[in-house]
This record gives structure tokens, C-alpha cells and sequence, in this order.
DNA sequence: TCTTTAATCGTCAACTTGACGATTAACGCC
DNA sequence: GGCGTTAATCGTCAAGTTGACGATTAAAGA
């Protein structure tokens, strides 16, 4: 394990930072916290953290999950969004960070409870005030949802921002709020319910609330979407 | 620049791989090198390299395309592919490789000269004895094939693969290389010129050799196919 | 000149999409 | 219990796109 033919000046932090989503009454949030510590202090930052010797960049993004939204990544979903690493983008260092994608239904959200939790802030909040965040964090953020807008045409990911039964209705309203656009009900029902194993029907899974009952879904085992749908087009 | 307090266990080194792809009379090649000290001395691996201490992800990845390939990235494209970090994938210590996709134009080859400079293999041959290949090399490259494959569905870079100006034909060998596929050319000749934005004829511009001659085409401004080519169901 | 090779234009039926009307089935309220 | 409200779901239709494939055109080579 001795490395001393490796060059010293490739010798860097590695840290993973989350862009962890979620759909709460329609409208898009991302997980922040309040930085406590210099530099950036008091300023939002997204949730993250470094590399552990013994963890891979999977487990480092589990585990920041973990410690910073107490979810355990159930029906979540979870995948590499990019590396940022320009050279001065950590003043106490050279440090490259792996940026994570975590798309979580709102059920599962913990009550912020401790100063460790991450706080859900809506996204349009956010970007409205994107200068506040630390680091490089506002294009991080912009890249995760970019991501998760592109994603959602053409994969069956959304479903992971809905409780693992779901009415149709109820992924309108992710697609709705990742897209920032409104869908029609008519069209995206035919869409969804037409594609081949793209949705399961949940047999007598009728939902409750206002207006007429909808069908319970699970998510089938077709992950692609094809032909996807166009957010550009739609509606 | 202190950052005594920081963690050291995550002190680990950053490289980036290449992974670099062109199309040789209608075949995908993809740049290797046969490496010379230990590990895996003498087993192929994607051309890379150690970030240097005064360089970003992206100009490290261009600068190790430059020195391994001769290739300044004119009119090719070079993009951040993906992260890959497991504990024990390089022998010596940990080691975040940060994986670049680069496509360039056949035209733009240098004989391989020295010894530092990689050579093109057909990628039918390398994937038949991906084994052989250094390191994770082998998923990188599978991630690399991958993300090629489904970004010229929906974008222009495919041009990147081709001569500055081109023939319809010419692209569409392009297209047949990096699905490994036969595309049907009256439908593809439809599809890319009815495309707005998508290619501009260059007037007058006419191709020679055998058969008729071909208009020759410049990448338009549109970066974005819509709709997209979906190699799953074309012909 | 004849054959071969590509490029490009056309045709057509099948499918998908966007727009939007109509119906259905629960809820809350009088 | 009847009524308005809210959603879900079904239908319709014209417009656009796609896959399959025939036909024509223009050069190179024999």
C-alpha cells in the first residue's frame, strides 16, 4: 500500500455532496442545511461531506443520507450526478467534490429534528436566491435538476418522489413540479397507463380523498420510457 | 491554505481516464495504451492520468488527451463521463478516477509515434477481451459506450465524430458505428435535414468519390434532436 | 456504354401526440 | 337526498412522425 512513486501534488480531499429532492404538495423541495462552520458560515449549503477511507462514493452518498435527512433510501433513488473540482472552489483546500441525485417521496421525510438535519426548502425559494449558497453549491443544484427534469422523460425515476403505491394523478403532480410546467391529466394518463410495463396496477387499490377514486400503481419493471415524453413539447 | 482541520482519511488521490472514441471507415475505434510500469504492466488501459494541483477535472482531462493522443480538441467534444472510487481499485492506494468522454474525428489522428502515445483499437476487439484491460477500465469503458450511444439519440455530437463538413452519408456511418446497428439511409436522410437547426448545407459543397455526389453539411446551432432517434426501435 | 454505388426524393399505412369534449364517481354542504 | 365541486378516466380527431421500401439521379469504374 506504500504509494511514494505516486505524484504529491495529485493528493486532494474527496467529498460527495447531495442533491436530495423531493415533492411536497405539489411543489419541489431540495434538502438544505445551515453551515455552522467557516467557511461559509450561517450560509445554505447542501448536504455532504468527505470520503472515508474505507467507503466508496456510493456508500459516502448513503451514508451523508443518512446522517443529514435520517432516510434510509427505501423506494428512494439515488445516482452519480457529476465531480466538481476547479481549484479554488474550497478555500480551506484543494478538495473534488462527487455530487449525488437523491430523489425521495415526501413521506418518508423525517420531522427536522437535531442541528445536524437538513432542512426542506422549496426550490423555487432557493434559486431565487442562489447567491446565498455555499461553495459551488448553485451550479450543483442547477445540474441535479437538470438531471432530474431529464431523467423523468424518459425513465420511470419519478415514481421514487411517490409512496410506493401511487395514483396516476399523484406522478402528474411530481412531473409537474420537477418540470416546473403543468401536464395535462388526460394525455399523461393515456401516456403512463399505455406504456408497456412502465405501471402496475395494484388489484381493488382504489385511492380516497376528493373527486372520483383513482387506481393505485406501482412502479413496473420497465425502467425506460419509451417513446419518452418531452417537457419542451408537453402540453 | 491550512486545512489542518480537515480530515486526512479522506486524502486520496484524483486522476482522470479517457475514454476516446473515433470512427475509422465505419468502424468505432477506441484509444488505448499498453502500460508500462506496474500495475497491470503490459495489459492495455484507457489513456489518464493524475490531476495536477493547479488544474481543474476538465483541463486535466484535456491535457492528458493532448499528451496521449496529439489532439488539442478542435472540433471534437469532450465531456465529464462519470466518478469511480471503490476502495481497492488501484493496487497502490486510493485513487478517485474521474472518467472523461472525448469523440474526435478520424481525421484528426496522428500516426501513433512514441511510446506515450495510445493506440486505436476497434472496440468489437477490445470488449471481445475486456478482461485484459487495467484496473476498473473495462466498466469505464461500458459506461463511456453506453453514454455515447444515448447522447447521439438526442444530441449533435455525433457531428464530433465527423470532419468539420460532411455528407449525410458520412454521418450516418457514425450513427451505424457507435450503436452497432444498420440505419436505414432514406429514413436517416429525412430525419437529420428535416431536423431545424440540426445540419446547414454548405453551398456548393458537393462530395467526390463513388456514387453520387453528396451535399456536404455543417453542425448547425440546434444542439438538441428533437424528437430523438431511438436506436432501440430504428429499422 | 453498361454496371455499380450512393444520394435523395416519394409514398403509405401505422402510430403517437396535443387539444379538448364527455362521462363517472366520490366528497361536502345544504 | 339533491346539488355543486373535484378528479379520474374514456373518447375523438386532426396533425405530425416513423418504419418500410420503391424510384430516380448522378457520379465512378470497367
Amino acid at each position: 500500500m506504500d504509494s511514494t512513486e505516486l505524484p504529491a501534488d495529485s493528493l486532494m480531499r474527496v467529498a460527495v455532496d447531495l442533491v436530495i429532492l423531493t415533492v411536497v404538495d405539489g411543489v419541489l423541495h431540495v434538502a438544505l442545511v445551515t453551515r455552522g462552520i467557516a467557511p461559509f458560515r450561517g450560509r445554505p449549503a447542501l448536504p455532504g461531506g468527505f470520503v472515508r477511507a474505507d467507503e466508496d462514493l456510493a456508500q459516502a452518498a448513503q451514508r451523508e443520507l443518512a446522517e443529514e435527512t435520517g432516510i434510509e433510501l427505501g423506494s428512494g433513488h439515488l445516482e452519480q450526478l457529476a465531480s466538481y473540482g476547479a481549484v479554488g472552489r474550497d478555500p480551506r483546500g484543494r478538495v473534488v467534490s462527487v455530487a449525488h441525485l437523491a430523489l425521495i417521496p415526501a413521506e418518508r421525510l423525517r420531522g427536522g429534528g437535531d442541528a445536524r438535519t437538513a432542512d426542506w426548502c422549496p426550490v423555487d425559494a432557493v434559486l431565487a436566491d442562489a447567491g446565498r449558497l455555499a461553495f459551488d453549491h448553485a451550479r450543483v443544484l442547477a445540474d441535479g435538476l437538470e438531471r432530474a427534469a431529464s431523467k423523468i422523460e424518459y425513465t420511470s425515476v419519478a415514481a421514487s418522489l411517490c409512496p410506493p403505491e401511487f395514483t396516476v394523478g399523484q406522478l402528474r403532480e411530481v412531473y409537474q413540479a420537477v418540470w416546473r410546467r403543468p401536464v395535462d391529466p388526460r394525455n399523461f394518463h393515456r401516456k403512463v397507463t399505455s406504456a408497456e410495463d412502465f405501471l402496475v396496477p395494484v388489484p381493488g387499490g382504489r385511492s380516497h380523498g376528493a373527486g372520483r377514486p383513482a387506481q393505485l400503481y406501482r412502479v413496473g419493471p420497465a425502467t425506460l420510457l419509451r417513446p419518452p415524453m418531452d417537457r419542451q413539447t408537453i402540453n
